[in-house]
DNA sequence: CGAAGGCTTGATAGACCTCAAACACAGTGG
DNA sequence: CCACTGTGTTTGAGGTCTATCAAGCCTTCG
């Protein structure tokens, strides 16, 4: 493949990503795909980036899961966000100078970093985009209060169920997520770092929800017999994905 | 007080905050000075905007003491931030229409409502005010990350002495909180369904704090008599809010 | 085939919740 | 001036969700 076909494969995540959450002239996807960018291959469980760092570029997921973490005093991990192809988890080191937690892959992952400079360029240049970007984080915000009221008010139960969702929407908004389901290559012990529960507990929630059928979960594949049931189940609301349609 | 004197003596919170999170040219101070805005002063316990609402204004905290919130289908609440004088708790609805949770007043307070109209055009006349109000924005989030943490994986103990120290540090930056300590309009329930805890468990907890002699509450106002080990307690550290100094 | 990582299961413990009631205090009205 | 009311705080008892510890199992992979 040449350099500028594997360029433009690359851009395709971001260009389907944003455009379920803003609508895009031409001029701006064609701004999107002359952006310079380095592609990287990172192996499973490795930092992109790292709690204390001073980025001076973003990390554009290709492929693979990502996740957003912090390292307590005590060694405890909170996992804050899954961020899949499409998704650009450290947008805002753009306007906040040092990282106040990690971006790690779950497994292989191909990321495209881009640098500073080139995006500020472009913000100014394209003002729509500057507001797309803008919007893209305050999404980013949106979730983070959704796993906040999950961890606060919502039992282990609905946390893992409504969790389940929010991946369903996001990866299907990027045409990675069939109707029946989709690939979930998460183990046990990082959705438990996720959702604030140990893995054990984790597990024993993972196996009522397969024993009452909402579930059908082996060997990192997810498949959901009833969507409706599931919504209800972790009392989810997409609203707070603002996607498009 | 004149009509003037008193737009003057409003936008200064404002000015007070953003100054502690981006320094500002004198021209761009005083295109906010020029921000057409209503005051409107609301009762205690009262909502500013409801979850669901599309506003086209965006509201201004000045005086008393207001948080983000959500009411889940069971009735129960999530706090998802406090916000005091100088913030701009719904400045996302610029970008997300329709919002996914309320705001409401725990105070009597007077907020300022600009219209979006108004900050679009500031905004794009000083993209400078826009990457500081983008910044506002991340570091709202940056908040709604650290609760997350708290939730997850702190203990009752932990996450109020966190919050303690969060509510000092901001209320610090826009000069409502003295060496001592600070006012803190909250009532027992109100911070409980912050930090996803039962009215009962925050009070025995403030009284464990109490009896450590970390903090003197009563009557609405607290003095924190240590405050490095009321930081220890809490694992707190100011990085997450990327104040200036 | 052994090692490693992830999944599963059992037993026990603890943090926090729920229910229920008493107490304190400020504001209201007679 | 004093009951009366309402809101917020405090205390007690019991229950439950979830954590922790410990071990066994299964699959994958070198």
């Amino acid at each position: 493949m040449s350099f500028a076909m594997q360029k433009q494969a690359s851009t395709r995540p971001l260009l389907w990503k944003l455009d379920s959450i803003v609508s895009l002239s031409d001029e701006e996807k064609r701004a999107l795909l002359d952006l310079p960018m380095t592609i990287k291959v990172f192996d499973p469980d490795s930092d992109i980036v790292r709690d204390g760092d001073r980025p001076s570029e973003c990390c554009l997921v290709l492929s693979g899961f990502v996740c957003r973490y912090k390292v307590l005093s005590d060694g405890r991990r909170q996992i804050m966000g899954f961020y899949i192809p499409g998704d650009i988890p450290d947008l805002q080191s753009l306007h906040l100078n040092v990282m106040d937690h990690s971006i790690g892959t779950l497994v292989t992952s191909s990321i495209a970093l881009i640098p500073h400079e080139s995006l500020r360029n472009l913000l100014t240049q394209h003002p729509g985009l500057a507001a797309a970007f803008w919007r893209d984080t305050l999404i980013d915000a949106a979730m983070f209060r959704e796993w906040m009221i999950g961890m606060g008010r919502r039992s282990a139960y609905q946390r893992i169920a409504h969790l389940l969702c929010e991946l369903r929407v996001r990866l299907k908004a990027v045409g990675l997520a069939g109707e029946g389901g989709y690939d979930l290559p998460v183990t046990q012990n990082e959705l438990g770092d996720a959702l604030g529960l140990s893995t054990v507990h984790v597990n024993r929630v993972l196996q009522d929800l397969r024993s009452e059928g909402l579930i059908v979960l082996r060997g990192g594949s997810l498949h959901i017999p009833d969507w409706e049931a599931l919504q209800v189940a972790g009392d989810f609301d997409p609203t707070y994905l603002h996607l498009r349609r």
